[in-house]
DNA sequence: AACCAGGACACAA
DNA sequence: TTGTGTCATGGT
């Protein structure tokens, strides 16, 4: 499929678009020179950065020609927070404020909760890259092709859960998500089913939100914490993984390692109201430093 | 060519 | 409670 292009225009102050997309929240940008083409919910998009905004390409299946930015797209790439406030609110410490120095305009990005969910399932004990491959071959075997402009790679939308929940386990591992199959089988069932209602969870207290992703198989509290965080607009959140876990020893517990416990309880206390938003600056921050300079 | 990757879980001590 | 093996795959 192929056919026009609509472009808009989203005003933005201290938006990194690179950043943003390249900073392992999200799995389905591809940079192509200056332009990141992807996909959000059922449409595909191309994204560029601007001086004042991002400037935005959206394949046109001849839908009238307003002008105005779909509120879709505004809320995916969350171009109205205060990227200031937010900052306002990490702790005034010289480990933050270079990670926020050296992250300028990394944003949070408001993501659909089962394609977050499902690609987070995925990411248990491999690299970002691996991740972004199983996802897109997830997407051209299982996912609806979309409309693009001419010229244009094809593109598929994320499965839905009811599609994934039809295939077999088989089918799952034939794309190289080994023993995270069966997890993404049994969610996508529970998703699809109605069993667990994903878009119900960012009405709940952030507790509860929790305790439902945790009853998943294959969900513990790092993969139930970026859900939460990226698609479910829980602002403390925090995930810890590797290299936040990296992050936080080196930067605050120097001497010896903290436990777990120990590590919640710093989190809790030290990071504010958008602890969430300072940990993606923390794992950004952390991943430049250590790979040009290790 | 080892080592590790945006983990979770069962089980041992 | 804390430690260790297991799961599957491939990048660096």
């Amino acid at each position: 499929m192929s056919g026009a292009v609509r472009q808009t225009f989203l005003p933005a102050r201290d938006y990194d678009l690179a950043a943003t997309l390249d900073c392992g929240q999200a799995f389905r940008w591809e940079r192509r020179g200056d332009r990141w083409e992807g996909v959000i919910g059922p449409r595909w998009v191309r994204l560029r950065q601007a001086p004042e905004g991002i400037l935005a390409e959206m394949a046109d299946a001849a839908g009238p020609r307003d002008d105005q930015v779909p509120a879709w797209l505004e809320h995916y790439l969350q171009t109205a927070v205060n990227l200031d406030e937010i900052l306002a609110t990490f702790p005034a410490e010289e480990r933050m404020r270079a990670a926020a120095g050296r992250c300028r305009g990394l944003r949070l990005l408001r993501q659909d909760p089962w394609e977050c969910l499902a690609s987070f399932l995925l990411s248990s004990t491999k690299q970002i890259v691996q991740i972004r491959r199983i996802v897109s071959t997830l997407a051209a075997r299982y996912g609806e092709p979309l409309a693009v402009p001419i010229g244009a790679a094809p593109a598929f939308a994320f499965p839905t859960a009811a599609r994934l929940a039809q295939c077999s386990e088989a089918e799952l591992r034939a794309c190289q998500m080994g023993f995270r199959a069966p997890h993404l089988l049994q969610a996508a069932r529970a998703a699809a089913d109605g069993e667990l209602d994903l878009a119900a969870l960012e009405r709940l207290p952030l507790d509860q939100a929790r305790e439902r992703l945790l009853a998943l198989r294959g969900v513990g509290c790092k993969i139930a914490d970026c859900v939460l965080l990226f698609a479910c607009g829980f602002p403390e959140a925090f995930p810890v993984d590797v290299w936040v876990r990296r992050a936080l020893r080196r930067f605050y517990f120097p001497r010896r390692q903290p436990t777990d416990r120990r590590l919640r309880q710093f989190i809790a206390d030290h990071f504010g109201p958008q602890a969430g938003y300072a940990q993606q600056y923390l794992f950004h921050y952390i991943r430049l430093t250590d790979r040009t300079s290790p």
